[in-house]
RNA sequence: CGGGGUGUAGCUCAGCCUGGUAGAGCGCUACUUUCGGGAGGUAGAAGUCGGAGGUUCGAAUCCUCUCACCCCGACCA
């Protein structure tokens, strides 16, 4: 490509309010323009690094036995009322009217589509397993897009659905595209790691995260220093807690006035943080719920939301633990409350604690020396509900827990028979039986992970792309192209060359000066610089700089070619 | 949905408090001098001041309503 004949629309401004490096460069390398919230045109330039993205993703899902198909972006009402998601998805699900009055929705994902489409091609258990797949633009109405194409609302995902007889089957594929992925974003030359996750909304047994490692990050993911265990906080536990200690200490009300945190309390009273209990009151199903996790220690909500009768929890508010407890949040605890009225769910730690601190329920006021059995019942339930933090004992026993943050792109489920069996997707199996299939789903966030590269992968002066995404590997840079015929002619020949030697190369024949042209093919991320001048031409050789380099060096034509191999 | 903020030229913003009929930088057009790290000069095009209503002799500026966008929170592949 010639950049003169190429619409390059890098600007030097950006808003105030782009905020995280990706969407910041993607706006200065002009890859991108917005229209409305999480809603943007990819302009040639972005366009360019999508479709180098997607035909990765593609490649590898066609050589691990998928097949590409397309579904219809949106979508009829009457199946996702079949698997009840048209209620429970929420408001992320974009609903829309045709002039018939008809509902519909534009697609967040496909598994109803997908479903039906099965249980009316698929008969069999002969014709399985199969796995098909489309890179389409899907939607989801986002409480709050952000963070340019990170957070869309309408982004392009790849999204594949197997289906099989047996679990066995759905184990083996499931193993097959976690590999799969595993080469995608090899490929692709990012840091990123699998690790375990929660079903989510989507359903099922077993699930990863492929996360692209990044400061910037949304999720957080906890690994162990010591061996593979690697999941999402929301998932991730520490190594059980060993057997309660004696109790040693009378239980005493000790005055805290204006201490309402775990950490003041602690400190006032000149112990260890790890010896007070904090506690969240919420309110589920069944009503009033304590929730206690040691005072360093927070909720995990997900983990909270799987006790039975917390699926749908609130916090509580002010009035309601007033009603319950008897004292505003501060200087809350399970002693003394009234267990008809007062469900007490106890962190496995917290369980395990002796001659703890909590709050009195009276302002200004802690009890210290607390141990459960003797100054108030066992707790009516005891369970992993606290988040994962650095230097917790890794689960498998081996190491300690890191935290890091990273950036989600790709998500295997297991999703069983979830959706079959809403749908009535059957097969006959070898003894003649109706069966319903098992399934899996496999997403990759293909526009999130353009922003990932570049998170991973930028400097002061730009974005650095990986090889494999770069919009062209390499830029041929003319300088003052209109003083001298001979230095165009070599350069438009350079460049015939490395692009007939199958090394995708960019022409920078736009005429502009140095300094403007280099920031350009910087700021884009072009891996590999040539530029031809007077001063090369007259050496016989190119002046080279490679995108991470400090300095150009001079090298002959063989020199060069043989480095960009 | 709760709290906060912003809408003025293609872009980034100033002007608003204290009302008098709109500015800067970048970009763009033409000419010119430049020409190896975002050049300089000259001339120029370009804005119903998000929208509606109100107050006023007069509104970008004050008031009301409304829309859009952004931030924090709750939520989320």
């Amino acid at each position: 490509m010639r950049l003169s004949k190429f619409h390059l629309a890098t600007v030097k401004e950006v808003p105030a309010d782009a905020e995280i490096a990706s969407h910041r460069l993607m706006l200065r390398a002009g890859m991108l323009r917005k229209h409305a919230a999480g809603l943007y045109t990819w302009s040639p330039l972005g366009f360019k690094v999508l479709k180098k993205v997607e035909a990765v993703v593609r490649e590898e899902m066609d050589r691990a036995g998928a097949l590409e198909l397309a579904m219809p972006t949106i979508q009829p009402r009457e199946l996702w009322d079949e698997t009840g998601r048209w209620q429970k998805f929420g408001g992320q699900l974009l609903k829309i009217k045709d002039r018939k009055e008809a509902e519909y929705c534009y697609g967040p994902t496909a598994e109803e589509v997908i479903t039906d489409f099965a249980r009316s091609e698929l008969k069999s258990y002969k014709q399985l397993p199969v796995n098909f797949y489309q890179i389409t633009p899907k939607f989801r109405d986002e409480i709050r897009p952000r963070f340019g194409v990170m957070r869309a609302r309408e982004f392009l995902m790849k999204d594949a659905y197997s289906f099989h007889v047996d679990e066995a089957s759905l184990g083996r594929e499931y193993d097959n595209m976690y590999a799969t992925y595993a080469r995608i974003f090899t490929r692709l030359g990012l840091a990123f790691r699998a690790v375990a996750a929660d079903t989510g909304a989507i359903g099922g047994s077993r699930s990863h995260e492929f996360q692209v490692l990044a400061d910037s990050g949304e999720d957080a993911i906890a690994f162990s220093d010591a061996s593979d265990y690697a999941a999402n906080v929301e998932l991730a536990s520490a190594l059980a807690p060993g057997p309660r200690a004696a109790a040693r200490e009378a239980m005493r009300e000790v005055p805290t006035p204006g201490k309402a945190t775990c950490a003041d309390v602690a400190a006032l009273l000149g112990i260890d943080i790890r010896r007070t209990v904090k506690s969240v009151c919420v309110v589920g199903e069944n009503g009033f719920v304590l929730a206690l996790v040691r005072g360093d220690h927070d909720v995990n909500e997900v983990k909270l939301q799987k006790i039975p009768g917390l699926a749908e929890y609130r916090l509580a508010n002010e009035q309601e633990i007033i009603a319950a407890l008897g004292a505003k949040p501060g200087y809350l605890g399970p002693v003394g409350a009234d267990r008809k009225k007062v469900r007490v769910i106890a962190d496995r730690e917290v369980a395990a604690m002796a001659d703890f601190v909590v709050g009195a329920n009276k302002a200004d006021f802690h009890i210290a020396g607390v141990n459960w059995g003797r100054d108030l019942p066992e707790p009516d339930a005891v369970a992993d509900i606290r988040k994962a933090i650095e230097g917790d004992l890794s689960p498998d026993g081996k190491g300690r827990l890191k935290i890091a943050r990273g950036i989600e792109v790709g998500h295997v489920f297991a999703l069983g028979t979830k959706y079959s069996e809403a749908m009535g997707a059957t097969v006959l199996d070898t003894d003649g039986k109706n069966r319903p299939m098992q399934m899996g789903c496999y997403g990759i966030g293909v526009s999130r992970i353009v922003a990932a590269a570049i998170e991973q992968n930028h400097d002061d002066a730009g974005i650095v792309w990986p090889e494999p995404m770069a919009p062209w590997r390499m830029a041929v840079c003319v300088i003052n192209p209109k003083n001298d015929a001979k230095i165009n002619e070599a350069a438009s020949a350079l460049y015939g060359e490395l692009n007939a030697a199958g090394i995708e190369t960019c022409l920078d024949d736009r005429g502009l000066r140095p300094g403007a042209m280099f920031a350009d093919i910087e700021l884009i991320g072009i891996p590999h610089r040539v530029v031809v001048s007077e001063r090369g031409l007259a050496a016989s050789t190119f002046e080279y700089r490679g995108r991470r380099d400090a300095e150009s060096r001079n090298l002959t034509r063989e020199e060069l070619f043989a480095r960009l191999g």
